[in-house]
DNA sequence: AGACTTTTAAATGTCAGACAAATAAAAATT
DNA sequence: AATTTTTATTTGTCTGACATTTAAAAGTCT
């Protein structure tokens, strides 16, 4: 590692928090590059003039973006992560869903951005769709037919068929982008209390979106997404006005 | 806060990891509210029956993801910090960019991502765009035309041309999902150099779709968006070409 | 010589105790 | 009553130590 990476004392912000900035963008800027050791603890505490649990405040800020990976023992030491689909999935998921449940994000605004993404899928999905990925679909839907089926479990559910939907793209950048917008909406979707009545429609749906994808008619499976994002809308509405006419 | 939290020192996971995941959980799950100040480090050393550099090391993993921030002084602490928009946006770019550069995502998928996106946001952009975000669009494509504008420039004033069009969907939760999209292509956009006839293009294409959302005529903005992501692969293509011919 | 065991060294993980610095409330002073 | 000083609390940082994990080195036996 080049040792051009300075910190200044004298900032009113904590020296473990400009350690990790300096190391962060020696990382994005290719300086360090993925599986590259960086020095030991000392070593950095040496470099930046610090003390050891300085240095370890930043490389555990470092490690909760998975930035580095630790490992201990004799040829241990911190190591620059390379940053899987995986992990930038949960950390999306966790972020997307703290910011809607923070920012009180009303239920059309998550809507329409979750089914706008969605059918920005929907062409390259009926192109690519694999067999397996149908396969997935419709055992989802098999799933959500079951009359014991909880509501979360449907939900749950739900939420595996769109990933599927999704996934069907095969562009992992896409299907990265829309796993935080799909799973963040799932608790807000739990607010709506799915009626047999309503699951019946949204199954009917689901169904005629596999077979439009099968026979890969994307016009098809637009309009059913855009039919599915109003009766999920008008499902929302019904449930706020009957809350309102109960107060 | 409810003292349920539990941490198992018998597991092989730093116990700093294991109560960052803790108070994490706490406030996913809405037991720890916005504002709320969290015990003080010696009380939450207490608690979890560990050192207070323990519990410094696992504050500091939450407050590298926003959830908390800390304050020093006599009424001082930890707080669980409201993930802001703005927040989310800078981690997404982190998290994209380095995700791009670290798995070796080939251009086109980027590139198809990126648009199939974009796309998404057209028809409401057409629908809701501001006059204000017009007069952007229209002052980016004018930096755009200049001669002496340097390469770096003319990607940075793209991006800023394409975030006006994100945002002129008016849905800051699109917003939010495109904005790691849009913006980690630049480094993979930087890659091609711009050359005066390429630029030309480009500004023709990126007026068109200015004046497509000023007449709100959605599909003629998504019609110019497919040429231009036709017209960006095919200059990556030729770039490829070269670099392949000169070796 | 080769296979196995033991030792050693290096690194992270954790702890204890201390002091510095910031900050707001409480106390003292004018 | 207003201002200044003191005090208590809390985070930020340092020092030094020990525990634990791990792989390599050294030693031992067949």
């Amino acid at each position: 590692m080049s040792k051009i990476m300075k910190i200044d004392p004298q900032k009113p912000v904590d020296l473990s928090a400009q350690i990790a900035q300096a190391i962060r963008d020696a990382i994005i800027s290719g300086q360090l590059i993925v599986d590259e050791r960086l020095p030991s603890e000392a070593e950095l505490a040496d470099q930046f003039q610090v003390s050891r649990p300085t240095v370890r405040e930043a490389l555990k800020r470092l490690a909760a973006q998975s930035l580095i990976r630790t490992q201990r023992g004799a040829t241990g030491g911190a190591f620059v992560n390379r940053l899987s689909f995986e992990d930038a999935y949960s950390q999306q998921i966790t972020t997307s869903t703290l910011l809607l449940s923070m920012n009180a994000v009303d239920f059309d605004t998550a809507c329409e951005a979750r089914y706008a993404l969605e059918r920005a899928c929907a062409p390259l999905s009926a192109q690519r769709r694999t067999a397996d990925q149908l396969a997935t679909m419709r055992a989802e839907i098999f799933r959500q037919e079951q009359p014991g089926l909880t509501d979360v479990a449907f939900c749950a559910s739900d939420v595996a068929f769109h990933r599927a939907l999704v996934d069907g793209a095969g562009n992992p950048v896409l299907s990265y982008q829309l796993a935080g917008a799909v799973e963040a909406m799932q608790p807000l979707m739990n607010m709506i209390t799915f009626t047999a009545r309503s699951r019946e429609e949204i199954i009917s749906l689901h169904s005629r979106i596999v077979d439009a994808l099968q026979e890969r008619e994307p016009d098809i499976v637009d309009e059913t997404l855009v039919k599915l994002e109003n009766y999920t809308r008008k499902l929302a509405q019904d449930v706020a006005d009957r809350r309102k006419k109960a107060v």
